[in-house]
DNA sequence: CGCTTGTACAAGCGAAACCTTGTGTTAGGG
DNA sequence: CCCTAACACAAGGTTTCGCTTGTACAAGCG
């Protein structure tokens, strides 16, 4: 759909510690202290990682007193969805299926 | 599952050109020079385009007498996939079937 | 063999990315 | 009102990235 949008949001996942948040913000919001306390980064460089998830439309953000609260907004990613099944014939759907049914094996 | 294999593929995709090029090559696979011609770079830039997706695992390469004929592996994009899916709330999943269902509406 | 075609390797350059330290700015508490 | 806590903004440095030009290598052909 729309490939600047697209743009921002795999440059955003290129960074490991940006996926390693959005990885931590997938059920509970945190705080930017928060989130800083679990990286080797200062709280600014986390703030700009956040703000470079959230100008992609990957956390959202909400306000609660001085401090600032991020969680994961899946739906972010659809278009690397998209982008995905236009690559992945039906044939790799089924091996994908397994790969996800028996990877506790 | 591999997190160094998953940084090679995910930083491949950052890039745009990259993305329009697995999308080229998701049906035939195409030569180097074939490649470059439907691109405003010289030959050598995507030579390296080509090397850091198949670093990456995502084509695959076969030789043809000078040539190499390249083409998208699309099981390359599995570690996406997964972590797509570890962001991804069983709620989203009703959306992405809706969008993908009714995208030609 | 020499020549051409197809491609990779190498050096260098400008721009962008990521991080740091230093400094606002905003909201709430005593 | 200060004062503090939580955060963003700004400037600067180092590394990485994408590209170019130049060159080397490999395969087929006369």
């Amino acid at each position: 759909m729309n490939a600047a949008a697209d743009d921002d949001v795999f440059k955003a996942l290129a960074e490991p510690k940006r996926r390693e948040m959005l990885r931590l913000l997938r059920s509970d919001a945190m705080s930017v202290n928060e989130i800083a306390s679990r990286f080797d980064i200062t709280q600014q460089a986390v703030s700009l990682h956040l703000k470079v998830l959230h100008g992609a439309g990957l956390v959202s953000e909400r306000r609660d007193g001085t401090r600032r609260l991020y969680l994961v907004r899946p739906e972010g990613l659809l278009g690397v969805n998209q982008f995905i099944d236009e690559l992945w014939p039906a044939a790799l759907r089924r091996l994908k299926h397994a790969v996800e049914t028996n990877r506790d094996i």
